[in-house]
DNA sequence: AATGAATGAGGTTTCATTCAT
DNA sequence: CATGAATGAAACCTCATTCAT
């Protein structure tokens, strides 16, 4: 996507219809306008990301950690394999998918807001600011995705699974019943 | 900073040149390209946010937590303040200003990785992955106030600081030592 | 016809497709080109009005007075019933039609200037410069109908025939043998 | 002006542009889009005329035919001398010219339905329907020009002139009183 | 014969940059 | 030094026309 290696506004229409092997105009009967393509292909991706988050959060069963753990999982999977698909969805934080974020309230920051607050109605984790508590949990859970984009980490995100998911249960306050896994890092 | 509200490329060198009071031409006196004006507004603000965070580091007495609350009320009131400066600032993470921030290697993500493989060294955390942890330090702290810009958390940001400092250690897996905020929060 | 709302140049091809309830490759199996479609229906609008125009001149018994009533309550009951159509014919005095109106001797002007060369040939108005009295009394007879459509003049056009024909043959200088309508009108 | 010879819809912005020995974009320094320049351009033309042409009602001393005369005298210089910029200010009453004569109420028609009310309020005419007969008055002068241009009529126009007065006078139903000339001319 | 997706030339418009004043 | 009109490359987009189905 080039969208994320150069911007939006620096990827010029001739350069996305050649890369699709079709002609400009083309694009055009598709899609209104370029803010619409780059809309409607954001929001696509966005949604079923939000989607999938969504049924991952429902059907893990368990609690708080394994859900968590199986969220932060698919998440990895999907920037191992796919890496610029997961960074085409971060821009989302910013001000280049003009207000589109905004407009999207099921995207995924509201499935991680669903996971907090269940974690504190059922007790799994103290009271607190759910607010407050989920941008911090989503800013710790994405922010390692930047760092290997930009080469302070090395990957594969699959590898730092374990250790993101502890970290984030321990942000949470989740009371300290350490597993393996987790022994082994904070050893 | 019509950057941060619009972008970079959306924003014309005439919108820069009204808005500075100038005339368009006059730009060209001092910055040989818009792309060297955005690098050095840019670079300025964001190494001398970076040079500030290592005082602040560096001069605060005491022990991971001390500093880290120093840093983290820093950024607060740099948010409260200036709230669109300091989103400029977080521009650096995503293609927007290209290349920039790789070539920075004083920046703030330094300074907070110094901090964490300090507390590694001296024992204030367990050894464990500090580019990890670094970046979900870094993740953990910038996320709220992106939720703030889009109103899903109210500020100010001062507010929070405590509660981010405290999970903040937490998740750096510092044994528990409540401080009284702390416990108030965990309560 | 949208031609006369918009402008040929301002009508797509897709429009008139889908107007005439059709694919737009289809209309392309009868007429090799837009500008043919353009020149095809206006040549035979236009042939067909001349002709009945020339029609109506042969076949009204009677001197000038009659020949030109005739000629203008046809016209006026043509924009009355269809004004779309009428301002479509009269698309050909300019160059919005290109070089279609040239080609067709057999047009409406053509009618009008034999009707003023015979009635000077037999003495019905004075010798005169025939090209320029034609001229004006096409404009005069016309013109109206732009009146109408810019609101200036009351409609239905047909109220107005004994008007405009008493007029055009007072321009015409034919000698006042006034009409009881005519009468009326200059009373 | 390419406007009259192509149309403005098949006249590019490139050709403007050339023409006026400027480069493409600083057309859009004077005029906000094609559309504009048409609209800005035509408005000053159109405007203008129809000042003119309002002095002259108003300054030409004497009666309805000495008025009208003048009037038709220096549409006549006009056509003569920029046969070009008269048919330009003809494309008006088109919808090439897209709603732009509709809000000019100060348009040359204004002045001769004035012309036509004052004469009516003299006496110098009979009693009649103002906004029929400028609508004739003023088809019976203009059409002169374009059957000028496709070659049914000789020029110059100015020749014209007084055959025109004296016809439009004699459709407005004035008294014969006929001047040397015009007796000549029906004779 | 009819369709309508694809085409691509060419149109309008933007905007970073230059340069005479 | 500052200005801002002019530039022109290049962007987005339109639409008459073609052609596989």
């Amino acid at each position: 996507m080039l969208f994320v290696q150069k911007g939006v506004a620096e990827t010029t229409t001739r350069e996305l219809a050649t890369l699709a092997g079709v002609a400009e105009g083309t694009i055009y009967r598709h899609y209104t306008s370029k803010e619409n393509l780059v809309r409607d292909l954001f929001e696509g991706h966005y949604l079923r990301f939000g989607a999938e988050l969504e049924r991952i959060r429902g059907e893990t069963a368990g609690d708080l950690a394994a859900k968590l753990g199986s969220m932060i999982s698919f998440m990895a999977s999907l920037y191992d394999s796919d890496p610029t698909l997961y960074r085409f969805l971060l821009l989302a934080q910013h001000t280049a998918l003009p207000n589109i974020a905004k407009a999207l309230p099921d995207g995924p920051a509201s499935v991680f807001r669903r996971l907090v607050e269940d974690a504190i109605a059922t007790g799994q984790i103290p009271p607190q600011n759910a607010a407050l508590s989920t941008a911090m949990l989503i800013g710790a859970i994405i922010q390692p995705a930047l760092a290997m984009v930009y080469g302070t980490l090395e990957g594969p995100m699959t590898r730092c699974v374990p250790e993101i998911a502890a970290r984030s249960l321990a942000m949470l306050g989740r009371p300290a019943v350490l597993s393996k896994t987790e022994e082994d890092i904070q050893r």
